[in-house]
RNA sequence: UCCUACUUAGCUCAGUUGGUUAGAGCAUCUGACUGUUAAUCAGAGGGUCGCUGGUUCAAGUCCAGCAGUGGGAGCCA
């Protein structure tokens, strides 16, 4: 058996001392000709590995350099020094894989996270990396055993669809049909994708919604989790081409009991977060404030990380209408005093980032879920209010992030969907399976997307959304 | 896609009204020290100033185009 080590954070979280053990890791630093610091992703602390002056030769000990894989045998220890429980005293020491110093890029000081970004595939080695790509996992695992908990069947739907209305953007086109002008034409000149592999016209998904939709009705509650895909040309720290999306579908939930789910579903998956990755969340937090330090003082943030966490655990959303909300915007100082780059005087015209931004962080202070916009703002399949103005449509707004959260109660009732989709220009053939839901035992459901990627970004307080995603997919980037 | 700022050593940045051989800190290398905590001390090496073109006796510095990155906006999750 090769892999007999163990991992360093039951040695650092362990009360065992004084037993024979061997670690397996990578270098961070290397002080005094003494002193390994080894980490080995288990957690974002490092061991320390203590090597007697004589224990290696002096060709062995330059080959221990920061990103080098070592193995360390030797006694877990009492730590003689300040700064760590215990230690690791060598008795022996392999170099696994040599890292060259001259040309590793990653080392022990601090670096941008732009350049970081340009060597996304040794970053997961730093600290910041390691902590935020933790916390990424506890909140994927987290989403699973709360719906799971709930009795909603994971559903996965299509990456590669062959309905082009799904009506949430820009898609990238699937095909096999040579790109250099010589595909099959119809004889009006488009291509002919009776020829293409399908045999029609496929996109990847930009989201799941439509397919899960079928299936709620059918188990009544379920979920899905998993990648979508947007060729907008976004250009900003919030948007990626490739993200991942979470989408509960329940059948018999009306817009309400959407809103309670979201709100019990946010809630849970940042505090398992909260109980799970204490130590990463703490860097994170210690990482934020210093970063905080550096900004002027009115663009400081009132809460550190830790408080702001427990504060969305522990306190309600702020529910109000859209009407409400414009209300609230109409009669502020902000509006009075005309800071908005935009006034609100209509009602109707969609919020802009910086409205949402001043409900959330100024007025309110905490998430907020806006309900009922008018119908002109927002999707096909959304139900209508009985004021025939208005659709039982939700957002969740986030203090730094902005929407987190689409959702809406469906449209279930036959003719009002079909004349919702021929006011929006959507064909209803094209969507002839999503209407045959409400030809045949059709209910009042509802469900939500959120996005994956920005609640990760809440959690770990990061501001770029590129910074929480392995590898980051957008307009002129897909390395690695 | 639009507005705006930036792009100089491996990294983070200085570089004045255009003017001799482009600097600093960290990192790296060499040596010293040895219970260190991103160790410390001494010394050394390291540059196509984003790319292309232009103005000028002379361009890191001025102008134009392109590219990339940051911030803001739109689209949204």
């Amino acid at each position: 058996m090769y892999n007999n080590r163990t991992k360093i954070n039951a040695l650092l979280t362990g009360d065992n001392i004084d037993f024979e053990t061997t670690v397996m890791g990578w270098v961070r630093t290397f002080r005094n000709n003494q002193f390994i610091a080894v980490n080995d992703g288990s957690t974002n602390n490092n061991i320390q590995v203590v090597i007697a002056l004589d224990l290696l030769d002096d060709a062995t000990q330059k080959r221990i350099t920061t990103g080098a894989c070592i193995k360390a045998t030797g006694q877990i220890i009492a730590s003689l020094g300040k700064g760590q429980k215990v230690e690791l005293k060598a008795t022996s020491i392999e170099i696994l894989g040599d890292s060259d110093a001259e040309k590793f890029p990653l080392q022990p000081k601090k670096h941008s996270l732009e350049f970081l970004r340009e060597i996304a595939h040794l970053r997961f080695r730093t600290n910041t990396f390691g902590a935020i790509f933790r916390v990424r996992h506890s909140l994927a695992f987290a989403i699973h055993q709360f719906f799971n908990d709930k009795g909603f069947v994971y559903l996965h739907t299509p990456i590669i669809t062959g309905s082009d209305a799904e009506g949430a953007g820009e898609m990238f086109r699937v095909t096999t049909l040579p790109i250099d002008g010589t595909a099959a034409k119809n004889d009006d000149g488009s291509i002919n994708f009776k020829e293409d592999f399908f045999g029609k016209s496929t996109n990847l998904t930009v989201s799941g919604q439509l397919e899960g939709e079928l299936a709620a009705l059918a188990f009544s509650d379920i979920y899905t989790f998993g990648p979508t895909f947007r060729a907008e040309n976004s250009n900003t720290a919030r948007h990626l081409a490739e993200f991942w999306m979470i989408e509960p579908e329940v059948a018999f939930n009306d817009l309400e009991d959407n809103m309670n789910l979201a709100e019990e579903f946010i809630k849970y998956i940042i505090n398992y977060a909260l109980v799970h990755n204490k130590e990463d969340i703490a860097f994170l937090a210690q990482r934020l404030e210093e970063e905080e330090k550096q900004k002027p003082v009115a663009d400081r943030s009132e809460m550190g990380l830790q408080q702001k966490l427990d504060f969305v655990v522990n306190n309600n959303f702020e529910r109000l209408t859209y009407t409400e909300a414009i209300n609230i915007l109409k009669n502020s100082n902000h509006n009075k005093k005309k800071k908005f780059q935009y006034l609100i005087d209509e009602w109707g015209t969609d919020l802009q980032s910086e409205h949402e931004r001043y409900l959330v962080e100024k007025h309110f202070k905490k998430p907020v879920i806006l309900t009922d916009y008018p119908k002109e703002i927002k999707s096909f399949y959304m139900r209508l209010n009985e004021d025939g103005k208005t659709v039982a449509a939700m957002d969740i707004l986030a203090p730094g992030i902005g929407e987190i959260v689409g959702g809406s109660q469906r449209e279930e009732r036959y003719e009002n969907l079909v004349a919702r989709m021929k006011e929006m220009n959507v064909p209803p053939e094209e969507l002839d399976f999503y209407l045959d839901t409400r030809r045949f035992g059709s209910c009042v459901h509802a469900g939500f997307g959120l996005g994956f990627e920005r609640l990760v970004l809440f959690v770990t307080g990061m501001t770029n959304i590129r910074d929480v995603i392995p590898f980051p997919r957008y307009p002129k980037s897909a390395a690695f």
